[in-house]
DNA sequence: GAAAATCCTATCAATTCGATAGGATTTATA
DNA sequence: TATAAATCCTATCGAATTGATAGGATTTTC
């Protein structure tokens, strides 16, 4: 399961892409408010993403954080990586933070993690492509088509 | 990243498919000197496997552990669900284990919820294939190929 | 009845996780 | 240029989880 830590830093990351299109810095305050996160602990978090490059921040009276990469850059497996580390199952399989496992004998002949590969190579590549900019256009066609099916419903009565 | 006991598990219940064909029993501590697992951690770990039903157990002398269902029905996906909980990374998308998100305002136009929930898809699709008889049939196919490039290789030279 | 196996509950130490405290630093602006 | 308002940063805390062990109860074979 994700950590907390990584589900909050999604929400922000969201939040962010969404209201601060223009650039334009937003307080730590409005988003801990908005998404319902500790103050203190977004602090942490947000501070964590700009050193990961993923945002930037202004100091002082106006300040706030922002985007540094466009929201078609920053992808999930990202985030999660810097919070929770390796996406992997087994560490003999992670890409990343690769390690050995201690009791295995043969790596290379070993059939748990063949199978922990696959899943591997296709969490990863599910994760890589859930951009800001995909999970926003995700929501946006879902709210689309549940506007459809109230409207049909509507008509059915 | 799996825990070390899901880990201890598989790699105890695919000891005893390839030892216990038979469906003799198998004494712990030869499954927990050959897997290297801690005696009375693997002790603890056989006995949750037995009250799912996965395993049984003769007691007594000449008792021990052997399956009680097939190689091809016990998979990966039930283990770590037993010991690990839900396979999901957001509770919003759990099979068994489904939890409401608490600072989600709607579930159903949630754009980081449709990602997980077709990453979810995927992974438990292909740990409810990866069964014991899948993961012994893998590494013996590895075997072979890594045999092959071995050869391959000798002639060459 | 003794040996040898599983069964079962309780507990422990170390680590991780979610969260907070408190002040240092920087910047806009009045 | 002082002050208010924002981020920056390190330290710390309590609770939960994890990996592991202890110790004896129970059952079965011979």
């Amino acid at each position: 399961m994700l950590s907390r830590k990584t589900k909050y830093a999604i929400n922000a990351l969201v939040y962010l892409a969404r209201e601060s299109k223009n650039g334009e810095p937003v307080q730590i305050s409005r988003i801990a408010e908005s998404e319902n996160i500790p103050r203190k602990f977004l602090e942490a978090i947000l501070l964590e993403l700009r050193h990961a490059g993923m945002l930037n921040s202004r100091k002082g009276k106006s300040g706030g954080y922002y985007l540094q990469q466009t929201p078609e850059e920053i992808n999930i497996a990202d985030v999660m990586r810097l919070f929770d580390g390796p996406i992997a199952l087994l560490p003999c399989v992670a890409y990343k933070y690769y390690e050995r496992c201690d009791e295995c004998i043969d790596e290379e002949t070993c059939g748990i993690r063949s199978v922990f590969s696959d899943v591997r190579s296709e969490t990863v590549k599910a994760l890589k492509l859930a951009t800001l900019a995909e999970i926003i256009k995700r929501s946006e066609s879902l709210k689309k088509e549940i506007g459809m099916q109230k409207k049909a419903l509507k008509k059915k009565k």
